[in-house]
DNA sequence: CCAGCTGCCGGAAACGTTTACAGAAACCGG
DNA sequence: CCGGTTTCTGTAAACGTTTCCGGCAGCTGG
């Protein structure tokens, strides 16, 4: 049967009717507070009957507060952010809220109108992952009203609680690994290089390469999309000159390491041996091709988990009282060694 | 500065003091109805100097709709998911909907959990597809606070609009393909069987080995979770014997035969010369590996946007009319060929 | 039997909107 | 200048809860 079809939904106040009691009995007993024994029991009877289920929003609308969360992610389809999901929503749902996720596909307006409907108090709080950071995101940080947590990394004076990756240290790691193993020639595919993430490689590239005492070689750097395809065309343009083809290339996300091997295998060359592949993010992607790609794990549970953590702290604390000081954690990144770089016989 | 502290945010009350008229006025200059030239710049000075954003959630208690949407899927993970979720947030996003992600990691307590919170008012209405159909679905489908959408098969009889694959057309699609291309000891490494999708699968896998003449072999049949790690292990158990080894195996999603071909791989068979490999969903993880695997699009994204759509319609004639007949739509299958079973020249 | 206490209860206000209604102001034609 | 129409405005109710507060009933101790 489709529900009390005239009048809607049972409220708190049918109950009352048919229990023959105030409301506000009503509500103390479904709420556990003290009643007479007799009161309880025909009011738990009149709501079990009568299928009653309290209504979210009147009770946000008195205390204040919707137990949602929002997360805002750039790209629901990468595993990053669904490693990152996984755990804020682990978290999050420990703690009795509901978490409310939205995909801005890494378009900066969304990002903004996500970061200004903070103020419509849809949700108490905010998990926001931006892809740049423009002067607009700062103000709109500035000014949020509610608690926010960025997963990126901020500019220092914006006073809102932040997790970082490290991902220059991250892809300086890579790089020494396969200096290690006995590459030389060493490629490098990277992202869109306006954004922070393609920023942070690159100068981690520089770094790795400086210290292992190679020279940074235009001729062997690509800037594109994040995405396989995009990984695919990198390693074309990589390869069109056979003598002065290289002999690894790191990539700045799984995916593109991925579009790097198929092209690799669709001109019949074999990795390691002729040449290594290394990734980063260490997704589910990184055991999807053949050989399992070597990646830098730069922590996305981790981050995930911290950032809800801190969220729901700011939460807790926010009982008018000042803001306390911003705060800033650092997940370490951590490389994960498999058969796409293994040493060949002869460099090893 | 973090927001007029003492007093919190400002509402249509602060603005009306402000631009000295009646909050009557103030919400119709806000929401575009007609007043006089001066009210209407007093209330938008006021407003923009404060601040204004609308309490969403005062204004859903006031309507009685919250312009939210929930879907609630088995895995966030899982490609073929997130294909939907695009669909559905196009959808939806461009009524002027929000939508909340809810992920049930499977689990049918969660599922049913889902679907009871219907009554709380927090979505206007729900897409849920669920793994596996239990008596105690139906019974929370048939008496749901709000409009469903079933993404997958229901019994003819649940009065609820739904969404299905024809995922029996699709396995014995990929069958007979693979007959075609000369292969005849056809391994087929399935989900878990109770599930309606395994369930499904199986069904087609054995009406294409029956169309081809071909028998079912249970010891070329395995069924495991949808995994990678799974498919590999399956692998292993189907290669222990190299006499009977298989000469194709179909597997009912792409991860299952990802898993698949790094185990061939990882003992040096060839795809497709000496394996073939067809997955299943077409999703992004089909061009992920090598070679590219044929797989079996069940049109993820169109079911995605059809029971958007559904859901759309059923929220815009919900006008207290009887509810009318709830409607079901199939989208057919599509095999989509890549290297993974390129005929052999042997076989061809 | 009464004063005082405790335990429950119901009335009513509040949260921030939208909107029905009625009254005030402005305008028009005569 | 007035009756009538139109336009605009303010008051108040409503949405479904939670919670403060005053009061009533039932005890207990004198």
């Amino acid at each position: 049967m489709p529900r009390t079809p005239s009048g809607g939904q049972p409220t708190i106040v049918s109950i009352a009717e048919r229990a023959e009691v105030s409301i506000a009995s009503v509500s103390r007993v479904l709420n556990g507070l003290g009643a007479r024994r007799d009161t309880v029991e025909r009011v738990e009877r009149a709501a079990a009957e009568l299928g009653y289920v309290p209504n979210a929003v009147a009770r946000s609308l008195k205390d204040g507060r919707t137990r949602q969360l929002t997360f805002a992610m750039p790209d629901i389809g990468n595993p990053v952010y669904v490693a990152m999901v996984r755990a804020i929503q682990s978290v999050t749902k420990a703690a009795g809220y509901r978490l409310l996720l939205h995909s801005t596909d890494a378009v900066v307006d969304d990002e903004l109108a996500v970061l200004h409907s903070l103020g419509d108090r849809t949700s108490d709080g905010l998990i926001i992952c931006p892809i740049r950071i423009t002067d607009e995101h700062v103000e709109a940080l500035r000014t949020a009203a509610g608690p926010v947590v960025v997963i990126g990394s901020l500019p220092d004076d914006v006073p809102v609680d932040s997790v970082r990756a490290d991902s220059v240290a991250g892809a300086a790691l890579a790089v020494r690994h396969l200096h290690e193993t006995g590459r030389r020639r060493i490629a490098f595919v990277n992202g869109p290089p306006d954004t922070v993430p393609g920023r942070n490689r690159d100068e981690g590239f520089r770094t790795g390469m400086a210290e292992c005492g190679l020279v940074y070689d235009d001729s062997l750097v690509v800037h594109t999309d994040f995405g396989i395809d995009s990984g695919a065309e990198a390693a074309e343009r990589l390869l069109t000159d056979d003598a002065s083809r290289p002999d690894a290339v790191f990539c700045a996300n799984d995916q593109l390491a991925l579009g790097v091997a198929r092209a690799l295998h669709s001109r019949g060359l074999r990795i390691p041996e002729d040449v290594a592949v290394a990734g980063m993010d260490d997704s589910l992607l990184a055991q999807a091709g053949w050989p399992p790609l070597t990646s830098v794990d730069l922590g996305s549970t981790e981050r995930g988990r911290h950032a809800a953590e801190l969220l729901l702290e700011r939460l807790r604390t926010s009982d008018g009282t000042r803001p306390s000081a911003p705060r800033t954690t650092t997940a370490p990144p951590r490389l994960v060694v498999r058969a796409s770089t293994a040493p060949t016989a002869v460099n090893s």
